[in-house]
RNA sequence: GCGCCCUUAGCUCAGUUGGAUAGAGCAAUAGCCUUCUAAGCUAUGGGUCGGUGGUUCGAAUCCACCAGGGCGCGCCA
């Protein structure tokens, strides 16, 4: 059993706060504001004072005197209007450092168990490649499913594939114009290009064209009506671009439990409308069929739920309820994460609103896990220079080819290629969780692919230089000892290690893969700067030399469960 | 019109339950490779946290108003 550093030490605070006859919620530590005053720092007691009518300097004093006879501490000080400032002992540090490495498996995260949580993210259509617009859903969704996992929590991904609907229809009639001579129930021979450039300008044709749009409009009733040619030619389309749409995924290294669609849910939807009519909660309105979201005792304007459009058809709200219904049924989630752009947060709270009226969310906390767009230069969302959303393949093709230009010369050829792609996509991962999900960022190529300051490949170089040394050590046979935390880089490093527990808790709890991102950058700095200062291979002693190869092995753990964590692999060499 | 979000260093962005002297990277300047990978390290300069008022021991953070920007708002997804 390894309790983290922090936790052990909101023990030792919340036993002396109790002392002092004080409530214990605030008597938490965090990390020191000035790193020279102390190793960390407890805001508690100030709140408290004026409950307690006591002033909040003569408090915490008594606190500090308490703590500061025990061993784990070498100084507890008070300063300013009652911050208590609390100095580690040598001792307790590296017995916290002893207890961290020793756990393999997480590392010192703590393991909960909050039930089931799904996770919706990914969300490709049908026919259209991935573009600029499904690298943060990746990239986030992911990261998000790695910090669940690494806390013990079950977690079920499904990237809710965009396969149904009118665009289905544009695409069938679209193939029916262009190859009036294909056999009924069969798919035209077309390369991925072709499956790739015909959804965008068959959707133009129909914008421009009201008797075209009559046309998809018709392919879709067929569809959705069940018409067995229609049906074959579209799951052999559905077939063919998933399985290109995957090939995405893997180079992302995104995981999905399940690949279910739009369309998997549709035999529910007659059911569930004529449920939902009769127990009054979908109405009429204007011809169509809504379902009030609205409460009464709330200021804010709610718009209803289009639940089906005057002429019957189910619209994307109707597939999201239809969805969550489905997954209650099968899955039974405590908990559904929804990694979509922060503008359909309307989209979201109505479906939800909906689905809690018609009972089927009991149970299941619901949540859009919002993101903001990837911008181009200009502020605006991210665009080729021809005016289109770019391939997804194509930015990260271009992230993994200017790596390729950095590696060194001596690289051998074999690893050339994967070492370009682990470095790539780093950056570009790394540049992704780098800013609050919900504010956008300005995606620079230039910038992002220069892989010098705060960037994953700053990172990965600090993972491969500790495996270098670890592994010239074990061709030395120096082998690592006990740790002892002496110089002040070795102090800060420790103290760095045991904050990942920490990280992750807070960054579950607020969804914000950023948190570990920048952790991960914290980290890595701060073993770059006991590199450099202190010497490990060529320590003073076999005992110092010992010490310090056990912390660099307890660093490489810690950076390297963090970078999974965003979804980036460090390389051997780089 | 209504609603939501944003405004922090020249640029791109962080900033935990309100805490001490608001941080990082890039860019700029000055140093550091006969020692474990210089994709690195050290140091310096750079700020009216959009504006005004309020809440309190204390506000980038909470509240109100104002200015500027983005996004969304029943028959698309």
């Amino acid at each position: 059993m390894t309790a983290s550093l922090t936790r052990r030490v909101d023990e030792l605070l919340a036993g002396a706060f109790a002392a002092c006859g004080l409530p214990t919620e605030t008597a938490r530590a965090s990390r020191a504001s000035r790193p020279e005053l102390a190793d960390l720092q407890c805001n508690g007691v100030m709140p408290l004072a004026k409950a307690a009518g006591r002033n909040p300097r003569e408090l915490a004093a008594a606190i500090a005197t308490a703590l500061g006879e025990r061993a784990e501490f070498d100084e507890v000080g008070v300063a300013g209007p009652g911050f208590l400032n609390l100095r580690l002992s040598a001792g307790f540090l590296a017995e916290c450092a002893a207890a961290q490495a020793s756990d393999h498996a997480h590392a010192g995260i703590e393991q909960v168990d909050t039930g089931l949580v799904m996770l919706d993210f990914g969300g490709p259509n049908v026919a259209k490649p991935l573009h600029v617009g499904h690298l943060r859903t990746l990239v986030i969704g992911e990261s998000l499913r790695r910090i669940l996992d690494a806390q013990g929590v079950r977690t079920l991904s499904d990237t809710h594939l965009g396969d149904w609907g009118l665009q289905m229809g544009m695409l069938l009639s679209e193939l029916r114009l262009r190859f009036p001579d294909q056999p009924p129930g069969t798919l035209p021979p077309l390369t991925e290009h072709d499956l790739q450039v015909l959804y965008p300008e068959a959707a133009a044709a129909c914008r421009a064209d009201p008797a075209r749009m009559d046309a998809a409009r018709a392919a879709t009733a067929a569809l959705q009506a069940g018409d067995p040619d229609a049906y074959k030619v579209w799951s052999e389309l559905r077939r063919i671009s998933l399985e290109a749409q995957t090939r995405d995924f893997d180079l992302l290294g995104a995981h999905f439990d399940l690949l279910l669609g739009e369309s998997d849910v549709q035999p529910l939807i007659p059911g569930m409308i004529a449920d939902l009519r009769e127990r009054g909660i979908a109405v009429e309105s204007e011809g169509a069929l809504i379902v009030e979201v609205a409460t009464p005792d709330e200021a804010k304007p709610m718009p209803p739920l289009l639940l089906a459009k005057s002429d019957g058809a189910a619209l994307y709200a109707t597939t999201d309820v239809a969805t969550l219904l489905a997954r209650k049924r099968e899955h039974d989630p405590a908990r559904i994460i929804y990694v979509v752009d922060q503008r359909q947060a309307l989209h979201f709270e109505q479906v939800f609103r909906a689905a809690r009226r018609a009972g089927y969310a009991d149970g299941i906390e619901l949540i859009h896990a919002g993101y903001g767009t990837v911008n181009g230069p200009d502020g605006k969302p991210y665009k080729t220079r021809e005016g289109n959303a770019a391939q997804l393949s194509d930015l990260l093709g271009d992230a993994i080819e200017r790596a390729a230009e950095r590696l060194p010369e001596t690289t051998p050829d074999a690893e050339r290629e994967t070492l370009a792609r682990l470095v790539g996509l780093a950056a570009v991962k790394f540049a992704d969780l780098s800013s609050f999900r919900t504010s956008g960022y300005i995606f620079d190529a230039e910038r992002m692919v220069s892989f010098e300051g705060r960037t994953g490949p700053y990172v990965q170089y600090a993972c491969v230089r500790i495996g270098s040394i670890l592994a010239k050590a074990a061709s030395q046979g120096a082998s690592a000892g006990p740790i002892a935390v002496t110089a002040p880089a070795e102090r800060a490093l420790v103290l760095e290690c045991a904050r990942l527990p920490d990280v992750v808790a807070s960054a579950s709890r607020n969804l914000a893969p950023n948190e570990i991102a920048d952790y991960v950058f914290a980290l890595a700095q701060s073993f770059s700067r006991f590199y450099s200062e202190c010497p490990v291979l060529a320590a003073d002693t076999d005992a110092e030399r010992g010490s310090r190869l056990a912390l660099c092995a307890l660093t490489r753990m810690v950076m390297e469960k963090a970078l999974w964590l965003l979804g980036i692999a460090v390389p051997e060499r780089m």
